[in-house]
DNA sequence: GGACCCGCATTGTTCAACAATCGTTGCCAC
DNA sequence: GTGGCAACGATTGTTGAACAATGCGGGTCC
């Protein structure tokens, strides 16, 4: 997915939150820790910076992203914007119906067990699959930019269940909106998940006392 | 608007034209030209090959980009998901407006004076103008990564004329559609807009005999 | 307490070298 | 002539060390 395998590996770290939100990242320290060398990581930087994974300050160096409640304003208004513009065009025929399923399922079995991390991933990948019906490469790769994005406000919150949880069924809810009562209706729905997503990671935000 | 200057500079270079689509980048000629270090050049190399701009692969080097038709089909489809996405949920009355008037006005003075060169870009610049009508940042961001892509395949056709003049008039429908009868029609105006070009940039590879 | 200055740590950039990989060239057998 | 095969050359990938440039914090002086 990333030209170099080293931004990849970073990537995954990053988003496994072997890094806190706003950690600054030593371009010496982590060089040694990786085994790499410092050009080549910063070559990596650069790479991970353009996705917004993290942030990059002249002469100050980089830090994990940890967006601020403005950004989770703006990631929702885009969201928003390409989730709901690709559903309204969808077909319910579209193989990317299949995958969506596939997440919902497995977010549901994981809700069974109690396993809210793997609940997350597979409520991001739902929104993944969704995109995919867009059948355009430049949609899911932007929407991929949001949900890593996205994905580091949930760290920092770290209360998955709360986040993850309520919104298994709302994933099973526009998935049946689609095949039954077809695009416009399913962009409705997704529409009121997004809404109440985002709500509750703003006051979660806010109960954390955050910027 | 780029982390490095040196990003920027080749940003700016090869929308410019100075290196023609699909040319092969070689890093130690570059470097020397430019003269920064290999190091400093293939940093810069990462960040612009997130935006699309250039091509990497790896042990084979970069290559400035050069759109397929599938490219194009798929940079529209994405344009006219966020575009007209974004003008249906603006207000005319967004300060953004006035720049969208500026640009059309910039253009149609470049008509008279038969500067294509300039034609095009207050065109495009019409476009970021109609995008800064969502506010969001990210939703920019995105659109201002397909505009490059798309500017790589004006370059590749060369003919400014045909690929700009026809639009400048459209341009000023989308804005007088938005004004006068609101977003709803603008957004409708604009879809037109968008097939139109799209088909023509199309044509125009196709009597290229190009991918 | 506030402004100024200096030293320290970190980043930015360069250079030279070597390993890894790709494309090509030339050779040989068939 | 054609098809593979091996060595070569060129380019990229990565490293390590060095030095310049910048920002930050501490200390001093008024």
């Amino acid at each position: 997915m990333s030209d170099t395998s080293l931004a990849g590996d970073l990537r995954r770290r990053i988003i496994a939150g072997e890094f806190a939100p706003g950690e600054r990242l030593s371009e010496a320290a982590l060089a040694a820790r990786l085994d790499v060398s410092r050009n080549t990581l910063r070559e990596a930087f650069r790479a991970l910076a353009q996705h917004g994974l993290v942030e990059h300050v002249p002469n100050r160096g980089v830090s994990v992203a940890s967006p601020t409640t403005a950004d989770v304003v703006d990631i929702y208004r885009a969201r928003r914007q390409i989730e709901c513009g690709v559903l309204r065009d969808a077909s319910p025929l579209h193989p990317g119906v299949a995958a969506m399923r596939q997440e919902v399922e497995r977010a549901e079995a994981a809700v069974e067990q109690g396993d809210w991390a793997t609940v997350g991933t597979a409520n991001m990948a739902f929104h993944r699959a969704l995109v995919s019906l867009s059948d355009s490469p430049r949609l899911e790769r932007a929407h991929e930019q949001l949900s890593a994005e996205l994905r580091l406000a949930f760290l920092a919150i770290a209360d998955f269940e709360s986040l993850h949880r309520p919104f298994v069924t709302r994933n099973r809810a526009v998935l049946d909106a689609l095949v039954d009562e077809g695009p416009e209706a399913a962009a409705a729905e997704l529409e009121r998940y997004l809404t109440e997503s985002e709500r509750r990671i703003l006051g979660a935000y806010a109960r954390l006392g955050r910027a």
